[in-house]
DNA sequence: CGTTCAGTTGACCATGATCAAGAGTGGTGG
DNA sequence: CCACCACTCTTGATCATGGTCAACTGAACG
């Protein structure tokens, strides 16, 4: 079984045994563990390392001031944070991990050196960063324009799709780590509020989740009440729910409108 | 005098005189003009050009099937719309003129050759390419936890700022085309709250805004405001008075406090 | 076992949304 | 050059989504 980031970037490209063999020392030279709750790097800091996640979640964020806290990504198995390493002086934002974190961290030379030797995994890097930009962008909307309710099970699905595209999914399970303060702290919301939330949505029967554990029996009803459009993941092969799911969703509710701007 | 493109790039590292006649020729082959509010690009096209902004400004955004909008960035005159040509097979947002436009066209080619023969205007451009996410976690921020006055106040310091960097102020003004009901979809609130926040700010003598055009008499108030700190723009030579800025700021309040996650 | 942290519930409140109508302003064509 | 039309801005009245504050429950862990 290949490791996570492998498996990520297979996603994109098809690589060569030389690239997968390149990728197995990448994640197997220096890997550290963290403990829960334990920042990786901090706003500030300049940038050690490249992490690659070999398992369990981080969250990027950033705080004001006065202690808000907003939450700007999460990074699961197979996700580097960050490319900034060869670019950036300084980091502009924290890395925090939300469960106990296995890492593996890549050097400058070491990268440099993959970025010089395998084409194949530089573009799949290139292509992971441009991702990862996208979900950028979409938490955007996600945060200006969705209500409470569309906001987390939009949350949940982007979670689930991202793990079940890495293979962490098991048919309509997958562990869900973060705790209703996390949920807030994504969303924009209260932590009151998303508890009244996820009790509505559990209410209608569109997840079950207790014990850090989600479950979505009817993936494509919740689609439709956060809004959810899988395409700005941009992942190859969608599992079937997602794929039957965008087309039954149009059927829906007829034909997309878009503002001519 | 430098096209925009060039002073923005030389933000970051120095060029050589080859370099800038790469870019000059870049920017001068293929030229566009662009009607004001016509979209450049719409979700779901095959992206057929980078599109470099020479002159006035446009901006990225989605929309959601009943028809909010949200903007997800703009681009001025320097910036690039998108460097996903390469990778991504179709856009995942579109881009939409706010003035009359003028771009240069860069197709597949051309691109190819200045990565191959002009290493400092590559690593230029992966700066482009962070510094544009990292603008990105700030809007996540901005929309996730700041109230409407911060918001508003927050967009004004950065727009004012990014046009400074690329020599588009004169003293403490810049040309703003925005309408309220822009700022709205940027900021995720409705055009009617804008417009009272506005008013706010006006009376506060914090912004003159009329005839799209912004002054803004004290800096270092609006980022007050606005909860502003330019740190994630990742600007090398900061103007003065955003760099005493910072300092006067951190005085005015005391000691920095971060959570510890 | 006790302590801590996550989740839950209730009462009340405020920021910002909605709806509606009117005043400027600018661009276009006759 | 003027008249009209469309769009942007402004203002007021009312409403609702989600925030705040506070107290309590339950599970996990040492």
């Amino acid at each position: 079984m290949p490791n996570a980031l492998t498996r990520r970037l297979e996603e994109y490209t098809p690589l060569t045994d030389a690239d997968r063999a390149e990728l197995a020392t990448l994640c197997s030279q220096a890997t550290r563990t963290i403990g829960a709750r334990v920042d990786l790097i901090s706003e500030g800091d300049a940038p050690p390392y490249i992490y690659v996640i070999l398992d369990g979640w981080a969250c990027h964020y950033r705080t004001l001031d006065d202690g808000r806290r907003q939450i700007v990504d999460f990074a699961i198995p197979g996700d580097l944070c960050d490319l900034n390493l060869f670019i950036l002086d300084r980091m502009d934002h924290s890395i925090c991990a939300v469960t106990r974190l296995k890492v593996a961290e890549v050097g400058r030379e070491m990268l440099r050196r993959v970025v010089t030797n395998c084409p194949n995994i530089t573009t799949a890097l290139w292509w992971v960063e441009l991702v990862s930009k996208s979900i950028h962008r979409e938490w955007i909307v996600n945060v200006g324009q969705r209500t409470a309710r569309e906001r987390v099970a939009h949350l949940f699905c982007e979670m689930f799709i991202r793990l079940e595209s890495v293979g962490l999914t098991v048919g309509f399970s997958c562990d869900f780590p973060l705790t209703q303060n996390d949920i807030a702290d994504t969303t924009g919301l209260t932590a009151v509020h998303v508890n009244r939330t996820i009790q509505e949505l559990r209410r209608d029967g569109l997840i079950v989740l207790e014990r850090r554990k989600l479950t979505i029996p009817d993936m494509l009803a919740l689609q439709g009440a956060g809004l959810f459009n899988p395409d700005y993941l941009h992942i190859r092969r969608l599992k079937r729910h997602t794929d039957i799911g965008r087309e039954e969703q149009k059927a829906r509710r007829g034909p997309t409108q878009y503002l001519s701007c």
